[in-house]
DNA sequence: TGCATCCGAATGAATATTCATTCAGGAGAC
DNA sequence: GTCTCCTGAATGAATATTCATTCGGATGCA
């Protein structure tokens, strides 16, 4: 049993070198001599624990979502409240990147590979996240807080759009410890849009 | 004169070919003969019209975000109610990408690369992009039509993240000539939030 | 000793870029 | 009109480099 934790250890610790790497240089502009560099060992080592670069990749992609997957229904598990459970979300999301910046560079700047495969490798984690979001927002719908004369679905690309949106701005003008801040405002929009409430709008 | 638009028109003819290459493989999967071969060329004349892969990569991205602003503005600057104004940016947004899918499927997947350089070069047609929306906000403001008391610059991450991703989801699961329909619900949203309009909802 | 693990130099396939060569068409001479 | 000479755009085979992957041997533990 040893054995197998041993064998886990060893493939979090080259994920873990891979992500730092990948973050940092891009997956193509990324050598796996320097991936192996990284995480302390030799370049054909990574072979006794992967198939190659490719599956180095998706199976880092993996790891992460769903570790942030898993942190994120921790957290809002015990919150009934679904308009609040959005917000615990929102806010999760953003901190989550902020704590971890390679994470969220990974994330936002390597996710979107055109290839075919790796795209379909890594569909699943993402759609569990967007069945999050869907379930959160029918919830509340079901409670009377959110508006049902649109689909989830369209709402759930709003919220997940924004935000995706607000790391990456937030990766590419890197004012530190700024990221959570910016939750508040951010939700406000979503929750309320962006016309002034004022007495009725036209239909 | 007759010589300078010559060699005009042969770079464009690279550049949509090399669009229609780096959308369909990627960048990365796209060797130079490929586009050569697109463009209908042989493999050294590219490098008469551009330095090297690199190159035709950032040329290809100025082109189309310089000809898509181009486009909008033309299209928005006769009307001057901001909210139509907005209303019609998110239509022609998404009818353009509709319209052009190897075009979408190259900006959505290939712009963010993490390389620096291309990073850099391609700055600054996205900030105009960007600078269009927040300034539409503004004078939305002005007008009493758009909310006070949320930064333009956040209000313009969520329309553009929303409107990004409503692309992105689309190129993915492409149910065709249904893009530019989703505008409505998409704009519903952006303009009033996910809430459902109740009695007044809590500070 | 035997076994598992690791090392890292060697391999060879892939491919961006170069450059010696070709050739279509224009200019001038007759 | 026709022949000859030029020009430079276009070619695509050859080059040089980069890098994922392999594998024969070293290392350390039981």
């Amino acid at each position: 049993m040893t054995n197998a934790e041993r064998k886990a250890e060893r493939q979090r610790t080259i994920l873990e070198a891979a992500i730092r790497a990948f973050s940092h240089q891009g997956y193509h502009g990324c050598t796996v001599a320097q991936v192996a560099r990284e995480a302390g060992m030799a370049d054909g080592t990574l072979y006794l624990y992967f198939q190659g670069k490719e599956d180095l990749l998706i199976s880092a992609f993996r790891f992460v979502l769903e570790g942030l997957l898993e942190r994120l229904d921790r957290a809002t598990s015990e919150e009934p409240d679904p308009l609040a459970r959005l917000r615990l979300l929102v806010e999760l999301h953003l901190g989550m990147m902020e704590a971890d910046r390679d994470l969220a560079s990974f994330l936002q700047f390597q996710l979107r590979q055109p290839d075919e495969a790796i795209r379909r490798a890594i569909a699943e984690p993402l759609a569990g996240y967007a069945r999050r979001i869907e379930s959160i927002l029918d919830q509340g719908k079901a409670a009377g807080q959110i508006r049902t004369d649109v689909s989830s679905r369209v709402m759930r690309r709003v919220i997940f759009g924004a935000v995706d949106e607000t790391v990456s701005a937030w990766l590419l003008r890197p004012e530190p410890g700024t990221l959570s801040s910016r939750a508040a405002p951010l939700l406000e929009v979503l929750l309320h849009g962006v016309t002034r409430p004022g007495p009725a709008t036209d239909p």
